[in-house]
DNA sequence: GCGATCCTGGCC
DNA sequence: GGCCAGGATCGC
């Protein structure tokens, strides 16, 4: 479900829980855990207090007292939801967090795309390996965007911009959006694609990211925050889930097409 | 690189 | 019943 705006988005609205205690870690038998068992992450989780909340690309990470991380990844469907004790938790809670602010902190995932996982603190783990740069770090500049792009030649500019490693935290909406922005056909190969225009990919992956953050995202069907506040973002979308319209902008005529069993939506007539 | 696969639910 | 969905991993 959630891309990186919509990530981020989540993680805002969970602040207030920094500072209170895990009480209680309750798992479903089907949680979606890896890489540890609901064991080590009962054990670890309970009676530890959350110093701080971040993010890397799509994934939250809940910094622990006693050095360990409580990583989350929400999949297609996953959402975090806080509710007040004595509340029933809702079908598909596989992680429920009984915290010392009288909050509960619910993970609930139907489809269990998501990942529920434990980090060491300072440790390299497995889900966090080859993820690329941050959209707005320091070393996430022209140059390494184009030296990252150069290594996938064959790729086309949607499945290189999907994958994690080149940038982190894109997912189908915001890599539609990126290259309408950038009037590039989402079909086009990196090897076809001249570092002028890729550098047009970088900035509009600056712009569309924080724009969409701003927003504080895109609610399409059942995204939420923390509080259950839905996102401004879809009303700003110039392409994507818009076949048969107009560009938002008013500029061109949208297309589905599907790549690699994903659909892509484009303006053909401005994005070549 | 590419397709198949993991799941449930909503909509036609 | 079939198709579609904000994702990522794992095999040929």
């Amino acid at each position: 479900m959630p891309e990186l705006p919509e990530v981020e988005t989540i993680r805002r609205s969970l602040q207030d829980v920094v500072g209170s205690t895990i009480n209680a870690a309750e798992f479903s038998p089907v949680a979606p855990i890896k890489h540890t068992s609901v064991d080590t992450l009962r054990t670890q989780l309970t009676n530890a207090r959350i110093e701080t909340i971040g993010r890397r690309g799509k994934y939250l990470l809940f910094s622990l007292s006693r050095d360990a991380t409580l990583i989350v990844h929400l999949g297609m469907s996953g959402r975090l939801r806080r509710a007040g004790p004595e509340t029933v938790a809702p079908r598909h809670t596989h992680m429920a967090l009984t915290l010392s602010n009288d909050t509960i902190l619910r993970y609930v995932d139907p489809r269990r795309f998501g990942v529920i996982s434990l980090a060491a603190s300072g440790q390299a783990h497995p889900l966090l390996h080859n993820i690329g740069p941050e959209f707005d770090a320091t070393d996430f500049t022209v140059d390494a965007f184009l030296q990252q792009c150069r290594r996938h030649p064959k790729l086309s500019l949607k499945m290189a911009l999907l994958h994690q490693g080149v940038v982190a935290g894109l997912g189908n909406i915001y890599v539609c959006e990126v290259l309408y922005e950038a009037r590039l056909a989402p079909t086009r190969t990196i090897g076809d694609t001249s570092d002028d225009a890729l550098a047009r990919v970088f900035a509009a992956i600056r712009a569309v990211l924080s724009r969409a953050i701003t927003h504080g995202g895109t609610s399409l069907r059942d995204y939420e925050d923390s509080w259950g506040n839905k996102g401004n973002m879809k009303s700003q979308l110039q392409v994507y889930g818009r076949e048969g319209q107009s560009t938002l902008d008013g500029t061109a005529e949208v297309v589905r097409i599907v790549q690699h069993g994903r659909s892509t939506w484009y303006a053909p007539a401005v994005q070549q």
